[in-house]
DNA sequence: TCCAAGTGCCCACGAAGAAGA
DNA sequence: CTCTTCTTCGTGGGCACTTGG
């Protein structure tokens, strides 16, 4: 190689212009600058079965670096009829719930050299359909819906979009069950939400309160049942369940909205996600209340923020940047299969128990 | 239209295995299907400034609808010569700070029908200068670095990527300074933090620790160099600074360490970071001392989770999706300014203030 | 190793039809 | 009724790259 020569001395100095304005470098300057044909350039930049002499390989490799040459992903993409990148679907990125997922997706996407494009559906169907829409026209190696979605008839033109998807050779794949999916990651919710309502009804809980959000939501319904079948099956009862959504803000309200209804001493709140019971706890605050002793709260999620909070809020630890990655996992692997995702019950000072 | 249409009555079934397994439909079969010329069909599927007769664009819809066709987007990219995407590159996307900038810049890009992909630096330099390098080939037509950069030498091979990515058209938009960006998102992390020592000073503070990254990183520098001018200048005196990283348990570690060299009841602790200062917190918290009246902790960037911690954390508020959001404008509008970002220091309960 | 035929799409141009004088 | 002048569609070349022969 030459690459030290400075750009004084090159080669064939026909193209003055070269370092100045003008467009990105192609295939072709490369190759009229090594003096080789487009296919062999193609072949020694980007990966070919076929070998070059080691000769033409040292030329074109020197041509491409001087040039600064950058292979066009879309132009290969077309040719290959195919491209390099994964979608995710997700609801709200700001949110750490995907923020942790999307970590995972994007650790795994980047160890196969691939791109991961964002798109945000903010929770509104309609908006959700447009955007895989849109994607498919991306024809991206794979699709991940890691937005919640509902059971609910309206997303059924999804389920065909998904449908043609895969049809074209992409894979779908999607948190919970779906319609026109072919891969989907199962967090165990109901099962987790179950450990949890058992748990707390051991340590003396007898009354709770749900926080769920709109009914048809598969990851709120799962948590909701799982969460009163362990409870009530160790003798609690969930006296009361309240629907809002998955925001802080809806915690809030919605606790809001119980406290003024009156909440008793030695009441346990459960809500869907640890977002929702941040939301509930600064409500129970602001309502002059103590959250432990008098009012005890529960999650689900174990997002950072969990541990952090005072008192500490005892959740469900699901391993969501794992999950993130397994997701990849599942777009990208010819035989795929779900590993275990382990949930954890992980009992925090902001359920202390109650003296029975 | 005739979409109610059961598969059944198609107009010409001449291709039956259209709905079945293949590739996917292309323009050419929608106009062959149209009975149209391929350019006629690309005028009424893709923006053109052209019209084309009623009659004729309606039967170009049709038959795309019948046909489930979707424009191919690498092939238009590489046809037009531009695609429509976005690229963000970010330190690490699970991080709050990065989460909400990020939602911001894909707000914007849904508004301009953009697409938007991630890529995660870890905040390695190496690996920065490797991403940068592969999205030329992408040839998004804006790139956005909020990943905090050093002014470090490592960055130069960085800096020609970006040069040579805007030469060709590219619009690169950086936060804080950099070389080769045409232009940069100023979040004035300089005066946030010297406003927020001031406040700290006149609250009765006259010693602080503060927790930083390596030197050299810009975000870092400035907050502390900010935060040390306010305080100092007010009558405080920093008495010392560890260096870390971003991380939480970066906070954690450095706190630790100080606490273990003695931290007098009455000392502030400023973090340059609210994540980094939520880890001192949990240090603080393990090592038996209180925050508050015995160590006050103050940092920077309001992420909700500042709010939600206890006591809920002094810090500046930094309006993140609106940073995201104005970084995105920055890479598409042509005659950009970019338009003021007010920091406010939002004083709470972990400065309770000290009595003089 | 090179040639040439793709990949799916865009767009400048020329031609044909309709409308107006 | 003929000769412009628009309007609008189709032809062909091109984009940057891949791949079988």
């Amino acid at each position: 190689m030459t690459e030290p020569a400075s750009s004084a001395e090159r080669p064939a100095p026909t193209r003055a212009q070269r370092h100045t304005r003008g467009p990105a470098p192609t295939l072709h300057d490369v190759a009229r600058e090594a003096g080789v044909s487009l296919a062999t350039a193609s072949r020694v930049l980007n990966g070919s079965e076929r070998k070059v002499a080691e000769s033409f390989r040292e030329r074109v490799e020197a041509a491409a670096a001087e040039l600064g040459y950058t292979a066009n992903v879309s132009a290969q993409a077309t040719a290959r009829g195919t491209s390099p990148v994964i979608a995710l679907l997700v609801a709200d990125i700001a949110d750490p719930y995907f923020g942790l997922i999307a970590s995972g997706v994007a650790r795994g996407a980047d160890e196969h050299g691939l791109v991961v494009t964002v798109a945000i559906t903010d929770r509104d169907p309609a908006r959700k359909a447009r955007i895989v829409r849109a994607l498919r026209g991306q024809r991206p190696r794979g699709l991940i819906l890691a937005a919640s979605g509902t059971q609910e008839p309206i997303e059924a033109d999804v389920a065909h979009d998904l449908a043609e998807f895969s049809r074209l050779g992409g894979r779908v794949v999607a948190f919970g069950p779906g319609s026109g999916v072919e891969r989907s990651i199962e967090i165990d919710n109901r099962s987790g939400a179950e450990a949890l309502g058992r748990r707390m009804a051991e340590r003396g809980y007898r009354s709770a309160i749900a926080l769920g959000a709109a009914e048809g939501v598969w990851t709120s319904d799962d948590r909701l049942a799982g969460f009163r079948a362990g409870f009530e099956a160790s003798g609690g009862a969930v006296v009361r369940t309240l629907r809002g959504g998955f925001l802080r803000e809806s915690g809030a309200e919605s606790m809001a909205a119980a406290l003024a209804d009156g909440v008793p001493t030695g009441t346990l709140v459960f809500a869907i996600t640890d977002v929702v019971a941040i939301g509930a706890m600064s409500a129970i605050r602001d309502a002059g209340r103590e959250i432990g002793a008098d009012i005890a709260v529960c999650g689900f999620d174990d997002v950072p923020a969990s541990s952090d909070v005072s008192p500490a809020l005892t959740t469900v630890r699901v391993p969501l940047s794992e999950v993130g990655y397994q997701a990849f996992r599942a777009t990208v692997d010819a035989d795929w299969e779900q590993a275990p995702l382990p949930l954890d019950v992980v009992v925090r000072a902001s359920t202390p128990g109650v003296p029975r």
